[in-house]
DNA sequence: AAAACAATATACCGATTGGTATAAAATATA
DNA sequence: TATATTTTATACCAATCGGTATATTGTTTT
């Protein structure tokens, strides 16, 4: 790893939470300056400009949540105890240093969805993968037997994935843990609704 | 109305879509020079600052929904029908004028959640008089016996408000139904679940 | 250690930011 | 219609915006 390898990785690393909490819009280089330390011109050496930064920042930021999600999931052998493990991470919303501005998906997709193309993309890139991951979960569970044949799978996912994210920002929104906490109790119930 | 009174709702109201659309963070004054055809002056003449624009634009965004979910609640008179009213109105999110930009709670609670304190406050409001107005139904129902009487009146506001955010934003950032559709038909069982 | 190279800091660029003072214009009152 | 008052346009403010050219520093390689 270079000495700009390195730098680059520590600017993204400062730099991603400010992202997740004011925004792209919110965000100005300044922020990214005091948050490393360094100055302009080292930014500027390391990104061609602000949105390289931004992209990268999501990026990272989604990559932590992608991991803990990998990280419970290989925890857990049961088919249907993996469709809850993105309840137990997001029931921690408010102690997870990844979720500490909110989920990066959900921030980035209501923020771009009418002004940036790239950033957007990337936010429909995650959540097709959110899709997919879902899917070949309930595939796998209908193959055991363990669920219910005519559950379609991306209908299951698009509400799973809407309820979570939309307990999230109840979560984020109003400080406290009820909404989200009523979400996951309907969440539970989709799964044992689902279940052979 | 005064001439000033006027313009102040002229500017409300050809503003109001931008904040929705960019953001209060990515909309500038000129921005709002812009959109009304009016100068600095004009806008400073009616408002104190950008926040007053922005705040009286979230009202005017947020009212515009209200209104249609009232109107649309007024037509049918079944308590169940009633729940359904915001699947009704949210599946228009597409053609619907009023959520062009996406659902003006949504995203004025995403972004301002970690950033702007009034905006916030202001998007709490709202999300808790939605929980009231869903309580209120579902008393209704079960004291007309039609909803079951050991359903918990917050934790179906809260499952079925996130529910419906999160298809809104699965909607707006893909472009495509296939997501909200499968929320709404999910919450058409949980409606039909608690029913008697 | 010297030379070659990569990375960072400084200083600057024009444009735009939110906001204000004031003068001109339009409106309301008499 | 004349006057008082409100409303809008012009011109300006310092500060900050994203970005760049260049000089200086730090790191490798020979």
């Amino acid at each position: 790893m270079s000495k700009a390898e390195r730098t680059r990785q520590f600017i993204i690393e400062k730099t991603a939470p400010i992202f997740n909490q004011k925004g792209y819009a919110g965000t100005s280089i300044s922020d990214l300056t005091e948050a490393t330390g360094l100055t302009k011109g080292s930014i500027y050496g390391n990104f061609s400009n602000k949105d390289e930064v931004a992209l990268s920042a999501f990026d990272h930021n989604y990559g932590l949540i992608k991991a803990t999600i990998r990280l419970e999931m290989d925890k857990v052998p049961d088919t249907l105890d993996k469709l809850r493990v993105w309840l137990k991470v997001f029931s921690e919303i408010h102690t997870n240093e990844a979720f500490k501005y909110g989920c990066p998906v959900l921030n980035t997709a209501i923020e771009s969805d009418d002004t940036h193309t790239e950033l957007r993309k990337k936010a429909i890139a995650a959540i097709n993968n959110w899709y997919s991951v879902i899917s070949e979960i309930i595939k796998k569970g209908q193959e055991e037997g363990r669920i219910n044949a005519d559950v379609n799978h991306a209908e299951f996912a698009g509400a799973y994935i809407a309820i979570i994210e939309g307990g999230v920002m109840l979560a984020k929104v109003t400080g406290k843990m009820d909404g989200l906490n009523a979400v996951i109790k309907q969440a539970e119930k989709m799964i044992t609704d689902i279940a052979v």
